[in-house]
RNA sequence: GCGCCCGUAGCUCAGUCGGAUAGAGCAACGGCCUUCUAAGCCGUGGGUCAGAGGUUCGAAUCCUCUCGGGCGCGCCA
């Protein structure tokens, strides 16, 4: 219905620019084309200012030297008689308000039940390869609450790109090359080594979280005593942990040494990747009981071998150099605070040079766009990124960067304590226990990235009205429960209806109540809701779109029966009843939440 | 100190590529169940859009400064 009035709008314009009507001033007259204005159409907030309201007499005002009503009335005259147009009132400062036919607006329901569950995709980025990483958290543990918001959003963000014709490629990075992980390894065989006997202190700096003692468990049933040294052994000589005044960094560093050492490379091999397959699979369920699919699992380890040549190519474009037995990147050149280190003194590569290294290969593989979710307390990261991108000869514009802000939890008025270091933190997988996957979804996107956000447990798992996630729903399973209501003959007349023929539009002419007019125009909105969530990466408003539509349709449900004596009418009401269910499918099957028969 | 994000109703938040009288939910107050799910609906009150300047036909929205909150500033990952 926009586009088409928009189309009628620029028709209209450049009709009258042809018959000179309108002429571009001096200054604007150089290669001027109508098409080039903007048309700006809105939906007003106020009724009675039409069903759509457009600012371009304003605009182009300047442009053709003549006053914004004077231009209105010329375009309003150019209008009249159109089809889908009722009348128009220029208002205001030179607003033109639009007031479309009833049938015209009607016309929005065969086309909803027509594409079913296709209603509201598009092919707006057709031939566009976007792809989207998140979550990527480190396999050292279970997801917790944070990254269930990166992983909500990535995965609604994704399936926006999706339904809007992108090729989305979804990508986990895991960080499975760092001394993180090492760390986690010899953690798991300290926690082995307890369960077969042996008695000591475990490091400050260990993951003492509970899930290792399972997977050392699991390790102990399948190895026996096959990774078994004494205590005695694996700490003689160790520099002391903090608790005895020693560093807690230093102590890990030479158990992890020790580790190796006594089990030979095989050996830790096998218990580091032990270590590693466990926690991944872990997240991978997850995230998979989450509704969060992934594409590619992507290893850092996996980009070790392409580091050397990303640095090269930095370096034959004198973007690198050495200083204090270093290797730097000179980002300083890109707008970054101060130069970055990529390997350091003793040969190792830093977390950065992979980065670069990934970076790189992922501009490599072809895509037009590539979004990185990042938690908010990566942000400083991104200018020396975007540094890398640049210095690498990328247009940096091509990476977007969005932070998603942390979570704060709450159980009423009563804040959830979360702490890493105690290993209290609050998982995931706890969550989605407590208030469900659909809820956690919903709450969860339901807010811009940039906002710190509350989590309110007690809220998300209410059912009733407050919560929104239920108020949708329910909105979906009344009118699912209408079916089981109308009499038998009108449902199967309904189900059988061609939408696609041309005169099907005429079984709903008994529409002709306000609610019912606004209701349509509702979902006539949603087309344009899904691009424009899609094209500003904001899901949210896709929440929110969900929640108003849900309000108008309870409120009209509540005021107007459906099942009504009349046939035609019980026909109608039915139509318009299920465009909206189906709309709610498609707008949760975007945000990954289910869309209910019954409550 | 420097950088990034945020500041909108008592609370949680929309609105921010400039548009008409700044919206919604909760909470408060008042109504609505012999009728398709009251898990709901209708109504009322509630605002210095943190503050001050500026840009213009028009600013919550753009620019500058100030204040308040969060985060970041490693040869860690």
């Amino acid at each position: 219905m926009k586009q088409v009035l928009e189309s009628l709008i620029r028709q209209a314009l450049s009709d009258l620019v042809k018959s000179g009507e309108l002429a571009p001033q001096e200054a604007f007259a150089e290669g001027f084309q109508p098409s080039s204005l903007k048309i700006n159409l809105d939906v007003p907030k106020d009724k009675q200012h039409g069903d759509f309201a457009s600012n371009i007499a304003m605009v182009s005002s300047k442009v053709f030297g003549k006053a914004p009503r004077e231009i209105a009335s010329l375009l309003t005259g150019a209008l009249a008689g159109s089809k889908i147009v009722e009348k128009t009132e220029i208002a205001g400062p030179g607003f033109i308000n639009f007031y479309i036919r009833a049938e015209s607006r009607l016309a929005a329901i065969p086309t909803i039940l027509a594409a079913g569950e296709r209603y509201g995709h598009s092919r707006a980025g057709k031939g566009k390869k976007i792809q989207v990483e998140f979550v990527s958290a480190n396999p050292t543990g279970p997801l917790h609450v944070g990254h269930g918001r990166g992983a909500a959003y990535g995965a609604s963000l994704s399936a926006l790109l999706a339904a809007t014709g992108h090729e989305v490629v979804r990508e986990y990075y895991v960080n499975d090359a760092g001394r993180q992980m090492s760390i986690l390894a010899a953690s798991l065989w300290l926690r082995y080594l307890a369960i077969l006997g042996e008695s000591f202190a475990f490091p400050v700096n260990g993951y003492k979280g509970d899930y290792l003692l399972e997977i050392a468990q699991q390790f102990a049933d399948e190895h026996g005593e096959r990774f078994h040294r004494p205590a005695a052994k694996v700490f003689a000589g160790i520099a002391p942990d903090e608790p005895q005044g020693g560093d807690k960094e230093q102590h890990i560093d030479a158990i992890i040494a020790r580790c190796r050492e006594l089990l030979g490379e095989e050996h830790y091999e096998i218990l580091f990747n032990t270590s590693l397959d466990a926690i991944l699979a872990d997240i991978a369920d997850d995230l998979g009981e989450f509704g969060v699919q992934y594409d590619r699992w992507f290893s850092e380890a996996s980009v070790a071998s392409e580091i050397p040549g990303a640095l090269a190519l930095l370096r034959s474009k004198g973007h690198i150099y050495e200083q204090d037995g270093a290797l730097w990147f000179r980002s300083t050149s890109f707008g970054d605070d101060k130069d970055r280190v990529v390997q350091r003194d003793n040969g190792e590569y830093t977390y950065f040079a992979s980065d670069i290294a990934y970076h790189k290969n992922k501009f490599d593989r072809g895509f037009d766009t590539v979004i990185n979710v990042w938690g908010a307390d990566h942000h400083g990261y991104i200018t020396r990124v975007k540094a890398a991108l640049t210095a690498l000869g990328l247009d940096a514009d091509r990476l977007v960067v969005k932070l998603v802000q942390f979570a704060i939890l709450y159980r009423g008025e009563e804040r959830v304590q979360m702490s890493t270091r105690s290993g209290s933190f609050v998982t995931l997988r706890e969550l989605r226990e407590e208030v469900g996957n659909d809820a956690a979804r919903f709450v969860y996107v339901a807010r811009k990235t940039e906002q710190h956000m509350d989590f309110d447990l007690e809220l998300a798992k209410s059912e009733t009205k407050d919560n929104p996630v239920y108020y949708v729903q329910y909105a979906h399973a009344r009118i699912s429960q209408l079916w089981q209501k109308v009499p038998a003959g009108v449902a199967e007349r309904l189900k059988q209806t061609d939408w696609t023929a041309k005169d099907s539009a005429a079984l709903l002419e008994p529409l002709s109540e306000d609610a019912e007019l606004a209701l349509v125009a509702k979902l006539a909105a949603f087309p344009e809701v899904i691009d424009v969530a899609a094209q500003n990466f904001e899901p949210h408003t896709l929440a929110h779109y969900l929640r108003e539509l849900a309000s108008e349709f309870h409120g009209y449900y509540n005021s107007t029966r459906v099942i009504v004596d009349e046939e035609p009418l019980v026909l109608a009401r039915l139509a318009l009843a299920e465009s909206v269910a189906q709309v709610i499918r498609n707008g949760l099957a975007i945000l990954g939440v289910n869309a209910p028969e019954s409550m």
